[in-house]
DNA sequence: CATAAATTCCCCACTTTTTCCCACTTTCCC
DNA sequence: GGGAAAGTGGGAAAAAGTGGGGAATTTATG
């Protein structure tokens, strides 16, 4: 139950380096450290898994595994089954939080989200959903006429 | 049941700054204040909405997670109900009171209601409705005609 | 296998933004 | 009118965000 809400943009530098905004790092070093001893907790990590609309999923430990128990389920030996988690794992990363909050994307991931120079990081409740700005921008405008549709149908 | 009932127009500082007013305040320090302890309730939390009127809906917590539990009963793999979670949380963001009653706006939500330098904010029973005032009179009047027949036919 | 190149990691320094707090003015209410 | 609450503005301290240097590690290459 993290919560992330919010819309933050910030830049990607030359090492591949993206800020989680600290509203949301607080969101998870809460609750990563619980280890009672109120050290600071070692290494917050973060699971990256691209998305079909083209952009990158950021989950927390605690939420990926759970997640990953209906995987786990799945058998090896039936081909539809394997082929799914294998297209899961294929897409799948892990990160961690530098001293500044920071993570490092690979190459791959950003090529992935045609990420260069900035990134819009959205809070989506269970997880945080990283864009490159003009790729957002033109979903949601691309559709904005199909808003007042789909949340009357859904919600 | 918040019940916020009423219309007023504050100004907005070069900080972003928004004051709730205080009758609305008072509606909700009061149910988030149920632990019972009578200390002071912690930081009053407000859920920001870019609606597309261009106006910005404000929520308590506890009628926002109302409305959440639909979006999560939709799937991260079916693309309409994908969509609909993107464009969602692509317009919220999260807020807290300070200690003198006001939310700092972002600038993006600010823009979004071509907010300036006042903004009325009219209480709509579960929701606090922000806007331009400029803007909410310029759709009341071009409208104006449309009140009666609107009326005659919902209510 | 050794050396060079590249990448990663760790840390520091600077700038910007946010937060916290205080003070003043206005309005409301007895 | 006097006191309290509400509303407004702003300064200073703290936090967040950004970039980059240099050591260490990994990867390429002769």
């Amino acid at each position: 139950m993290p919560g992330f809400i919010g819309r933050e943009q910030h830049s990607v530098d030359e090492k591949g380096r993206l800020l989680i905004p600290a509203r949301f790092r607080r969101k998870f070093l809460l609750q990563e450290d619980n280890s009672g001893t109120g050290a600071p907790s070692r290494s917050p990590a973060l699971y990256v898994f691209k998305a079909d609309d083209g952009s990158l999923e950021l989950y927390e430990p605690s939420v990926w595994n759970e997640k990953e128990q209906q995987l786990l389920k799945l058998s090896d030996f039936n081909p539809d089954e394997r082929l799914l988690t294998t297209m899961i794992y294929a897409r799948l990363d892990q990160t961690e939080l530098d001293r500044s909050g920071r993570i490092a994307l690979s190459r791959e991931m950003l090529d992935h989200a045609g990420i260069v120079k900035d990134a819009v990081i959205i809070g989506a409740n269970a997880k945080m959903v990283v864009w490159e700005p003009l790729r957002l921008e033109t979903l949601l405008s691309d559709n904005a006429g199909r808003f007042a549709p789909l949340a009357n149908r859904y919600i």
